[in-house]
DNA sequence: ACTGTCACAGAAAGCCTTTTCGGGCGGTTT
DNA sequence: AAACCGCCCGAAAAGGCTTTCTGTGACAGT
């Protein structure tokens, strides 16, 4: 009855036997040790192929205390802003000899206990949290025995390592674009101000301003909502109220979106009479749109692969601590090239 | 020198010890076995719970050889399909007490193989391979000591356990759906012909056209490529030579788009004079057309869900292989609502 | 011929937990 | 009083691997 068993995969004992050395010397040849004569190596290695062996990294693990595993702990997959940092630190580590595990706690903080508790029992060696909005978090409860780093979204507390995009900055490099395209008349039409970022990113473009010797049209930032209806409402009653406006910085890809459509819709031209610059180079957004769209690129994959090796870093004692922010960039396309 | 080390977690000697029984007791107390008496058990948890302890999943794992974890491999992450997949499988994983890694082989096969490499030695119990085009693509090599499942992306050797959405039924709901707004003179307009999920589409369409006494305007399908601007060219061809045309379905949210832009531009009233459909239903573009836009769910996170639970299955020995496809529903908005 | 050195191989401990088996102890049956 | 029975608890093994320590044989030096 028991016959036709799966064949059990090989074990360093297996591997020692049909080389014919005991499992020390095995494990010494497979692992590169120096006191195995170059003739028993390769004999041993030779029946590791044979019997494709593959090292069991859990028993592994157990020995050396060092599992070579971490945990990702998102807040909400589908957030459009999780996925590239998630990518970033996968890649990060991949390309490491470390496995991540995956969490989601869909912003259930009852979950993302379990998933900590249910990790740690996994002994992971470190923990990075990836948030969906630059909003800084409540850092995880409990004094936890691993390292983690914050990614995206930063923690609260500031001894917390923390690693996220520096939207005050991408306000600047925004603004100087639109100047550098010879635009004086430039309008910031932003989402929810509720948003740390669309705070960030607005008073990175007011300093920018002032350091011109100039002012956002109306003197201040349109706040709203990230949408496509709000760009196109708020870009025609602008229109309409400032009409030498000539330039757009607007919060995000798709508020810029709602705006390009109603400029031409009331019949201005971009990029010849009005530049529109547009935040988060969204792909499926910015080539679609006509003329295709300029955006700010956070750079998310470099903000999850640098959280990456803060944690390694940290996991290894060497730790800095702190937030630390990474600079944006911007993408140019046809809605801000300047036409003579 | 070598104080204030970081307190090691506890281990359950450290319990057994601090509520002065065996580890033997200890394990028993904590795992709710029957040899102990109530009060010793009671003392137990406590201490447990006075040190934090959390028992060491990775010995358990190496003794009873089920580690209680399997591997997520993706061959794009940034594909959008892969994410709600992914999703669903994490989630109904986590719900178990399943841990998931994530690999993502970014569509190079050297990468797959040095994932599944990785994930061996880390003894997952199983695999599931999320694809990111419906195509069937070609199954893991080697002859794997742990079940695969393949989700989205079926595997081409049919005797694999595949999860994917039943493309040709889709197809005809759409259609059906175009019929039950009272539409008949319908075009169907997708992406790229060498997608084995436009054939599908394409041919449950014909189908149910045909099924109605009917057939798809122009006698054929537009198939070209998965953008906005595909659609809004071979929209206005299709006006200009078939200008009866009541009702679109389209391959792509994508495409729709760029069909309602067109059909507003050349001044046709979306849904009274014309029905549009899309497909995939990708909330950033269905909601923020104008009118919104009714679209085809292909259920991912449910594809993902069930390859789990079928994945589940396997390991527990209770396989059933072979492709299932999953239905997919059709989700209602302005974009088709009937008008008198 | 004896000691010391060196290169290599093996024995065994240890990582942390689960589980089986055996033993001590109080009470019951013949 | 002897045998027996349950109830709890502890000792020990197992799981696969790494590492340290010990042992062995060959060889050179004296």
């Amino acid at each position: 009855m028991a016959s036709a068993e799966t064949p059990r995969t090989a074990t360093l004992t297996d591997v020692a036997r049909l080389a014919g050395v005991s499992i020390a010397t095995a494990s010494k040849a497979i692992n590169g040790r120096a006191q195995v004569r170059a003739e028993t190596r390769t004999r041993v290695l030779e029946a590791a192929e044979q019997l494709s062996f593959a090292p069991n990294a859990v028993a592994r693990g157990l020995l050396q205390g060092r599992t070579g595993t971490v945990g990702l702990l998102t807040s909400d997959l589908e957030g459009r802003f999780s996925i590239p940092v998630l990518m970033g630190a996968e890649d990060a580590f991949g390309a490491g000899q470390v496995s991540v595990f995956l969490c989601d706690a869909r912003g259930d903080a009852i979950r993302e206990q379990h998933h900590i508790r249910a990790l740690l029992s996994r002994r992971v060696e470190g923990l990075i949290v990836v948030g969906s909005r630059t909003d800084p978090r409540p850092p995880l409860t409990g004094d936890l025995p691993v390292p983690v780093v914050y990614a995206y979204a930063p923690s609260e507390n500031p001894a917390d390592i923390s690693i996220t995009a520096n939207n005050v900055e991408a306000g600047g490099l925004a603004i100087d674009h639109l100047l550098a395209c010879g635009r004086r008349r430039i309008a910031h039409v932003t989402g929810d101000a509720s948003y740390q970022a669309a705070q960030d990113r607005s008073s990175g473009a007011q300093q920018a301003m002032r350091d011109a010797g100039l002012e956002l049209v109306g003197g201040r930032t349109f706040f709203g909502s990230w949408s496509e209806g709000w760009g196109r409402g708020v870009a025609s009653m602008i229109l309409d109220q400032y009409p030498d406006v000539d330039g757009f910085f607007c919060g995000s890809d798709q508020i810029a979106r709602g705006v390009l459509d109603s400029l031409r819709e009331s019949g201005r031209d971009v990029p010849r009479d009005i530049s529109v610059i547009g935040f988060d180079n969204w792909a499926v957004l910015t080539t679609n749109t006509r003329p295709q769209l300029t955006s700010v690129d956070m750079n998310l994959e470099q903000v999850g692969r640098i959280a990456a090796r803060r944690l390694f870093e940290a996991i290894e004692g060497r730790a800095a601590s702190g937030i630390e922010e990474l600079p944006c960039r911007i993408v140019t396309r046809e809605s801000s090239i300047p036409v003579p």
